[in-house]
RNA sequence: GCGGACGUGAUGGAACUGGUAGACAUACCAGACUUAAAAUCUGGAGGCCUUAGGCCGUGCGGGUUCGAGUCCCGCCGUCCGCACCA
């Protein structure tokens, strides 16, 4: 028999499908949708094992939903704007217009090589006039409708790739593309108003009962909500007060200083007189904020010489420091400390000899004596020194004080987030730019509709550092839309986040030019049901992109709140790593094992074999997809990224493995292309036998095992345990290979095995299971054909194996026929010889019977 | 520091709501086929003890239960996220 080959068979069936027009999915209200969507990719060049592995299981679900008759869109796109593309202009002179497309074109051939269930019509790229004029449009609804706003502020500036990052782009205070230490500028920017929706994307994570709860969770400490109070000190000698914010406002009694940040205006304003501030806020700025500078930075004050009234004891007077540790941009950028009850301010009074004053007394501590050392007492307890307060307990406390501070003007209830707003201007030229003119006497005046798009100037400059837009000579000079006055375009392009975060919702309506979205086919196919990518994006992308459903769903664009139902985030695939003696790293290509079994390099030098690890350039560990899809074909490459691991764990390659999984296809091949040749054809009437009874044992046997896997394989597919169902094919193949049946009634079960067996695995190895369909006999497309359904009377067997315990310790198994009652099962139980050598002669106390499950004697 | 996840053979991993631990695969061993190798097919295999058989075994220590990989308490270890957030 010849050998299945790969790269016929899978351009033929992919051809087939497109031509038949498969995958392209309609709006039909008569039918029910899925959407299932893969994070889109960057066009970087070539795939990677990483796209391998999501779009493998996007399109096993995708296929595994049509087949059950869904409606599916599976749609795919370029997230093509971005930095890369721009340093490829700089360092080899292409246009990054150019040089993206090229990629985009190289990289749909790849993912078309893997036999994916996409409906192509719908592709779109964010660099596409077509796609960024319309994200053109959503901006100006947001700043229309306040939700973006331009303001002075501090931000992090990235010294390589000269631009600003979000917060959520810094890494432990480093930019998160070029590995750069942050540094703080103050810049005009703009911002999306996304703490406008903090309460209700915080509270709308427990809906997302598909989502992993490790996400949510995520989100959850991003957004950071805490309940606490806003309290006013009044200024000493001065007429306005100190706003600060604090959750343990029922500590009050216990404050010691307050202390601001060092770019709070009234820092700023007192540093005017004094030059020793000044210095101090001076030297502040000098601390980077990576993480050991903040871990070993000396927690560090300077006295302002001012004080503050204590708001319920005007008479007590505070010293009020700046300090090195409170930050501008939570709460109103100024504390108050309470020494006894929070392990930094103890440090700080310890260090500026400020009092200590417990007011919160610990359980069985005694009032008298209790006193703070070196720790700060967190733990909940009774207030004491604290006059009203006196005997309340934390909860208690926090609600009376506010309460008091309200009756007084003092302060109020309030509640704080972690969450800032984000940030989205970048001075770089590969992005959506921002549709604003800046005019000298109209101000701020939005980009007309009927100007739109403002397109990225063809000719721009990249051969100097900066920001392209705003070197180029012409591309800002323009009229006010406003007045007609000359005035210039707003330079800055929008990060790149902003494209990802509504993609899923023009894939509704990719070629849609009224707007950017068509508002009814939204409605059909939003919510995602299924959106599947790397844990990376857990913060980033998907809150924005929740962020944008809300606003759009305010603003009447679409109904669905949530822009993801459900969501899976599966794991990196990663590698062995090796490094030469040099302790540089070394392709696995590089190395061999000697006859001691030790690794060497071409040359024999030693090399030491390092960490599996996520597969990466640096470490030159990777895998060419392309490579592997040649050599082995797409389904092999996609069984293999399915098998042994579950698919929210990380996957490691193997030579082995791929191996394998090509030592299995072909076997596949064998087992079903040779049964073919015997078995009848297809449409065959159902024999007899096997419904009254008389069917042979092994041909019942084979029956029993493909309807259990029809059964397993769909529960597994469900709940994402693609490993399971890869381990239930192994089973029935193997079940498969053991039947020697020849009877026309045990051909027509082989004919069943045969077509369970491929109908099962078409999800995962399409193109295979489309070529052995047609083996079978079968003129028409698997891929047009019902999932199988087991028919429930073959799941349950006739006789059941029970383990029998002594005293909890297997020492038999008996068969029984399903259902056996108890006392018959007791007595066949007690009749086992090993069971009878288990006992030992002593008469059993008590027989725990659990029926078609164990038999427990217990003496 | 705070929060979370996980710990099962040589390896990746199975084990539904507590009920026969190790499915399935990889690597390994043996046999068949072959001049030979590869491929393929058949079979073996948690560890220990001399076998029929027995003892031990899911990171460690305790507990609950007729029965614990699974539940509870306390350790140890690995990984991930956040981190001067008042």
């Amino acid at each position: 028999m010849s050998r299945y080959n790969p790269k016929d068979s899978e351009s033929k069936w992919q051809a087939r499908w497109e031509a038949a027009g498969c995958f392209r999915a309609e709006e039909d209200p008569g039918r029910e949708k899925y959407y299932v969507l893969e994070m889109f990719p960057y066009p970087s060049g070539r795939i990677h094992m990483g796209h391998v592995r999501n779009y493998t299981i996007g399109d096993v679900i995708a296929r595994y939903k049509r087949a059950r008759g869904y409606n599916v869109l599976h749609p795919m796109g370029w997230d093509a704007f971005g930095l890369p593309a721009e340093n490829a202009a700089m360092e080899r002179k292409v246009h990054p217009a150019d040089w993206t497309y090229e990629n985009i074109d190289a990289m749909r051939g790849q993912l078309q090589s893997m036999g994916l269930s996409i409906d192509w019509d719908r592709e779109i790229a964010t660099c596409h006039t077509g796609y960024y004029a319309q994200q053109q449009r959503l901006f100006l609804e947001f700043l229309s409708r306040g939700l973006v706003y331009r303001k002075e502020s501090w931000v992090n500036w990235d010294p390589v790739d000269n631009t600003v990052l979000a917060n959520e782009q810094v890494i432990e205070g480093l930019g998160w593309r070029s590995g750069a230490p942050v540094e703080r500028r103050k810049l005009s920017q703009w911002f999306f108003r996304i703490t406008d929706f903090a309460t209700e994307l915080l509270d709308a994570l427990d809906g997302l009962e598909r989502w992993p709860e490790k996400v949510r969770l995520m989100q959850r400490n991003w957004i950071g909500r805490s309940e606490g109070a806003q309290i006013f000190f009044t200024l000493t000698g001065r007429p306005d007060s100190l706003e600060v914010f604090t959750t343990r406002p029922d500590t009050l009694y216990g404050a010691s200083f307050c202390a601001l940040s060092p770019h709070h205006p009234l820092s700023a304003e007192l540093a005017e007189a004094d030059p020793a501030l000044q210095d101090f806020i001076a030297e502040c700025d000098r601390l980077g904020t990576s993480e050991e500078a903040i871990e070993t930075a000396e927690k560090k004050g300077y006295d302002t010489g001012l004080t503050v009234s204590h708001p319920l004891d005007p008479e007590r007077k505070l010293p009020l420091y700046v300090a090195n540790f409170v930050l501008m941009d939570y709460g109103s950028g100024a504390i108050f400390g309470c020494p006894a009850h929070d392990q930094r301010d103890l440090d700080f009074a310890r260090k500026y000899g400020l009092a200590v004053l417990p007011v919160v007394l610990p359980p069985d501590a005694d009032p008298l004596t209790f006193e703070i050392g070196e720790e700060a007492f967190v733990g909940d307890g009774h207030l004491f020194n604290s006059q009203f307060l006196d005997g309340l307990d934390v909860p208690e406390g926090k609600r009376k004080v506010i309460e008091r501070l309200e009756s007084l003007g003092a302060g109020k209830g309030s509640v704080q987030y972690r969450l800032r707003d984000w940030g989205v201007s970048r001075q770089r030229y590969w992005g959506c730019p921002i549709p604003v003119v800046h005019c000298e006497a109209c101000g701020l005046v939005p980009v007309p509709d009927s100007d739109l798009p403002v397109r990225l100037p063809d000719d721009a400059d990249f051969s100097r550092p900066g920001n392209p837009l705003d070197h180029h000579p012409v591309w800002k000079d323009v009229a006010c839309p406003s007045c007609g006055a000359p005035a210039h375009r707003d330079t800055d392009t929008m990060d790149t986040f902003v494209d990802s975060a509504w993609y899923f919702a023009r894939f509704c309506s990719p070629r849609h030019e009224a707007a950017p979205i068509d508002r009814a086919k939204a409605d059909y196919w939003l919510p995602v049901d299924q959106y599947i990518g790397g844990i990376e994006h857990a913060i980033l992308h998907l809150l924005y992109a929740r962020f944008f459903t809300r606003a759009l769903q305010g603003f009447g664009e679409l109904s669905a709140p949530e822009p993801f139902a459900g969501l899976f985030t599966q794991g990196m695939v990663c590698h062995q790593t090796y490094r030469g003696a040099d302790n540089a790293w070394l392709s696995p290509d590089e190395v061999m094992r000697d006859e001691t079994g030790a690794w060497r390099d071409l040359e024999g030098r030693p090399v030491a074999a390092g960490r599996v690890e996520k597969m990466s350039k640096s470490k030159r560990n990777t895998v060419d997809p392309e490579k592997i899809i040649g050599t082995y074909g797409a389904d092999t490459a996609r069984w293999f990224m399915l098998s042994d691991s579950p698919p929210d764990r990380e996957l490691e390659w193997t030579d082995a493995g791929i191996e394998g999984a090509w030592r299995f296809t072909q076997r596949l091949w064998r087992l079903v292309a040779e049964a073919a040749a015997t078995v009848p054809p297809p449409g065959t009437a159902r024999p007899k036998s096997l419904d009254d009874g008389s069917l042979g044992a092994a041909a019942l046997e084979l029956r029993r095992a493909s309807h259990r896997c029809m059964a397993e394989i769909t529960r597994d597919v469900e709940a994402f345990h693609f490993n399971k169902a890869v381990a239930r094919i192994y089973e029935l193949a193997n079940a498969l290979q053991g039947f020697k049946g020849k009877e026309p009634e045990e051909l027509w079960v082989l004919r069943e095995a045969c077509e369970t067996l491929t109908r099962l695995f078409s999800p995962m190895m399409p193109h295979l299971a489309e070529e052995l369909w047609q083996a079978l006999g079968h003129q028409s497309l698997l891929v047009d054909q019902p999932w199988p359904e087991a028919e429930p009377g073959l799941l349950v067997d006739s006789t059941i194996t029970m383990g029998v315990q002594v005293n909890g310790k297997l020492r038999a198994t008996i068969e029984l026929p399903r259902d056996a009652d108890r006392a018959f099962a007791e007595s066949a139980a007690l009749a086992d010889p090993a069971v009878r050598r288990g006992l030992d002669g002593r008469t059993p106390r008590k027989v725990i019977v659990v029926p078609n499950r164990i038999v427990n004697v217990v003496v």
